[in-house]
DNA sequence: ATCATTATTGAATCAACGTTAAACGACTCG
DNA sequence: CGAGTCGTTTAACGTTGATTCAATAATGAT
């Protein structure tokens, strides 16, 4: 009679995923260089030198940690992209949520995305020019998503936009500060702060009603047209 | 006769100045771990020991590092402070663009500033709990502000906000993003974004004008009050 | 000049870490 | 059962980097 129970050896693959679960959370938290072998090792009841037997180095453990991500992105973006919403307000609001949805199902994988954004940490230093690429073609495919919006709703007389970078960047900053402060089981859920921050967004594309009306400037092409003498 | 140009030694306070100009600009951009103490003192023109004669650790100096960039912070926080505007969307304006002058005139003490935020890199880690909580305490000063300009303009019925800690965030994300995007010598000068900047988040506060009346919510201490089904 | 103090250095210490090597248990298949 | 492979461990190696120490150069005062 076979050991009832007997804990089988878990398949290869389930432990180079439990590997790559623990070396996100401590690379994104801690950052590259101050995580150690150990510490991933630890986290899931190793010792260091056992995970050679899976990545030859410390610097093929990032890398594949990376790309990993990398391919999650991805599919982010084809969630992003095909919307076929008709309300230039509401394709914004759907991009918010989106957008923030991508931040905070997974905090770790949106830190390494955001680290990589900011320059900050050694974790650009350790992408290759392949990688590096991708993600800056990602973050472009992102940004032209929301610029397209932004334009569609200018383009309508429905938004108001003084300058289409820094209104989109406005945005986008929205959704990548969220992991800093969002807790996951605090009094607000996700999709609270997601409605929250689409009609943040709403807002910041629509003229205010009761102040000394804002000079409403219509953008064209990246080149800001302003008024007589606004924002010298 | 005198030597002409010798070059005297230097007073203690220049070089340490130095040293922190150097150590900001490393701890900011590599991290703190992957800094070493060779890199600070090549910077500067030392071998590491001597950086020993100013600071008893490395340790040591990311802490002063830190502590003096939170100074000019509170420095301008001051300043922003006692101001008596009247007007709750002034002072909110007013703190827009100072948070947003204190992320861009210096690039690096704003990493470091936000990366202690964001819990990203190892920067706060490496910190004793006596200084962490010196720091977050300084956090906590930031946001309340804040959060008392906005609860201001809501007791003076001239902001519309659903949650407090939402729109303080949202409206703090703005300025930490900026140093990911914004170009030094590009097509917009600082001041063009502070302006629009803090247009934005006056609209974020603002209800709109045209869209069918979101729901005006007002709140009362950190506590939501929700409309008829609103916000599930 | 001489001396004390200040500032800096090169060599040395020590711990931590990435990584390798050899050995060991466990599981599989004959 | 027995042999081979797989996965892991302990021990060890080499390097790096923070920090210390004794020696020393540079400076300022007497």
């Amino acid at each position: 009679m076979p050991k009832v129970l007997a804990p089988k050896r878990p398949p290869r693959e389930q432990v180079t995923a439990g590997i790559f679960a623990a070396a996100i959370g401590l690379f994104a938290r801690r950052g590259y260089e101050a995580t150690t072998m150990q510490d991933v090792a630890a986290k899931v009841g190793m010792t260091a030198p056992a995970l050679y037997y899976y990545f030859e180095s410390k610097q093929r453990l990032l890398f594949d940690v990376i790309e990993l991500n990398l391919e999650r992105f991805a599919g982010m973006l084809d969630v992003l992209l095909p919307l076929g919403i008709d309300s230039p307000e509401d394709e914004l609001r759907a991009f918010v949520r989106t957008h923030l949805a991508f931040q905070l199902e997974d905090v770790d994988r949106a830190r390494i995305y955001n680290a990589m954004f900011l320059g900050t940490g050694a974790l650009l230093e350790a992408l290759t020019p392949g990688q590096r690429s991708k993600i800056l073609k990602f973050q472009g495919k992102v940004r032209n998503r929301l610029r397209a919006i932004l334009e569609r709703g200018v383009a309508r007389k429905k938004f108001s936009i003084r300058d289409l970078t820094v209104t989109a960047m406005a945005i986008l900053a929205l959704g990548e500060f969220a992991v800093a402060w969002f807790a996951p089981h605090g009094r607000l859920k996700m999709t609270d702060v997601g409605e929250q921050y689409a009609e943040l967004a709403v807002r910041m594309v629509t003229p205010p009603a009761r102040l000394k009306s804002t000079p409403v400037v219509h953008i064209h092409n990246d080149r800001t047209v302003f008024p007589k003498g606004e924002l010298r």
